[in-house]
DNA sequence: CCATAAGTTCGATGGTTGTCAAACTTTGAT
DNA sequence: ATCAAAGTTTGACAACCATCGAACTTATGG
């Protein structure tokens, strides 16, 4: 009947707002593979995901971690519905707080190179420029 | 005199090449405080800059440190003149590889928020979204 | 009521890393 | 030749972090 419990334990736990999401956690939470992989999942994702629908190498103690991790930078969003814990990606927050920082970090995990990308501008004679 | 030494030492650190450089080790570089400072004021300077010229809090072998995880991520390009080692910011070649990377960090890191970045879009109806 | 599913919490552990001090190297100037 | 300036290298140390297994909590289904 989920009669919507008044006392207790809300089973919602804390996140920070979006004032309180700094860039040196965010870094701190995205410099993790694993972690990085759920954002590109949930980035890709049309909705929320459930914490067991993730593919990672890890065991589900040490995912409980890396979530936890991404709901204190501020990353992602964290809710029951039922058993399970779903997720949702704070995409128009981090936007706001950090333009274009985190599509260019999904971006760029993606793997896909940007075609071309041999030489650079030779820019002037500089020592190294020859070796 | 300054014969240019055939022989010996080339004094000049090995880069790795831009295809060599892995969104993993940019990360790993920039999660570090001092690091992203090295960073910001080679992106804010209008030339190269040398080792001693920049303002950071830790002694002189820590900083060795920190600009060759910078070096070895791809980030700067180091080379000598005389007894000073200059710092080039490899900023093209970065944008190459991961375009809009570098300077949403910079941006993120100025602390400089956007204004009005108080509320973004509701969006629709989650649990916790009355919290 | 009992079993199962979905996560969490709690140590423990092994590896990585930022920091410093001291000794060293190389270059340029006196 | 001698000295100072600018960095580097090495070794040591403390702190942090990702990972796992085992025990626990909470909700759902029969």
């Amino acid at each position: 009947m989920a009669v919507a419990r008044s006392s207790g334990q809300e089973r919602v736990p804390p996140h920070p707002d979006v004032q309180a999401i700094t860039l040196q956690k965010v870094l701190e939470a995205l410099v993790d593979p694993v972690r990085r992989s759920i954002v590109g999942q949930l980035y890709a994702a049309s909705g929320d995901i459930n914490c067991g629908a993730f593919d990672l190498p890890v065991e589900k103690s040490t995912a409980t971690h890396h979530f936890r991790v991404l709901r204190e930078a501020g990353l992602i969003r964290q809710y029951y519905v039922g058993t399970s814990r779903m997720n949702a990606l704070r995409h128009a927050e981090i936007d706001a707080v950090f333009p274009g920082l985190l599509g260019a970090l999904v971006t760029a995990g993606e793997g896909s190179r940007p075609a071309g990308a041999g030489q650079a501008a030779p820019g002037p004679d500089r020592p190294w420029a020859g070796a």
